[in-house]
DNA sequence: CCTAGTACCTTGTATAACAGAGTACCTTCT
DNA sequence: AGAAGGTACTCTGTTATACAAGGTACTAGG
């Protein structure tokens, strides 16, 4: 109950960075992402990676070119735009900080929790 | 502006573990969380701690006692219940699993993003 | 009394993920 | 042609959460 909450919770702060990441190897689409990120134990659905696909694009941090697939309909290809790179930047400090800041609690709690 | 409610979105995922873990240290009153968690760079505020102790709570994860205070108000002092823990243990799984998908992302990055 | 400080609580708002249903395009088969 | 099936993208409604801001209550000191 709770505890899945709390999970999700943290799977999704991070998601937005992942897929910053993810474009900024190179250019994808939608189920090319979806398919990292579950590769990576990233559980996300389409009703998540669209809206943030169209936030991150509505903030200037990702752009997109309309590519025509050898099988079905056209497809999205998303890259990163200069704006998108320097924010990548920020959030990986971001990342690292709280890894940081996260591992102190925890190493803290062994030390202290010896009685 | 995005950017930052990213970096706000990271932090509020890890929160709750944070808690968890001051918490399992021994018995701790809201004030000295908040130090704990101001010290270790986690900005957090009082109308976000509190209601994330009721609900820890009322998941049955946490319990606390009055006690009286040298010069104020009395506080409650929070420890982790049996059930506490055994979430505790679970979240600190799902952050490492997370952090090694995160870095895995990472690092891949900077592999092929070398051209 | 009255003020100041500490501790806990509550309400309203904005944001975000997710489920689920929907639209549009392409290919293949009849 | 027309129908069926698959792929890709989109939208709406629901729920959960952090945060800001204001509020209540208890204690100590002038």
């Amino acid at each position: 109950m709770n505890i899945e909450n709390a999970q999700i919770q943290m799977r999704k702060g991070i998601l937005e960075f992942c897929i910053l990441h993810i474009i900024s190897r190179g250019e994808v689409y939608a189920t090319n992402m979806l398919e990292e990120l579950t590769a990576a134990h990233m559980m996300v659905v389409e009703g998540t990676l669209y809206p943030i696909l169209t936030r991150l694009k509505n903030a200037g941090l990702v752009e997109y070119k309309w590519v025509e697939s050898p099988s079905g309909p056209p497809r999205k290809y998303y890259s990163l735009t200069p704006t998108g790179f320097e924010s990548l930047d920020k959030l990986r400090e971001t990342w690292h900080e709280l890894a940081t800041s996260t591992n102190q609690i925890i190493n803290h709690t062994q030390l202290t929790g010896q009685s």
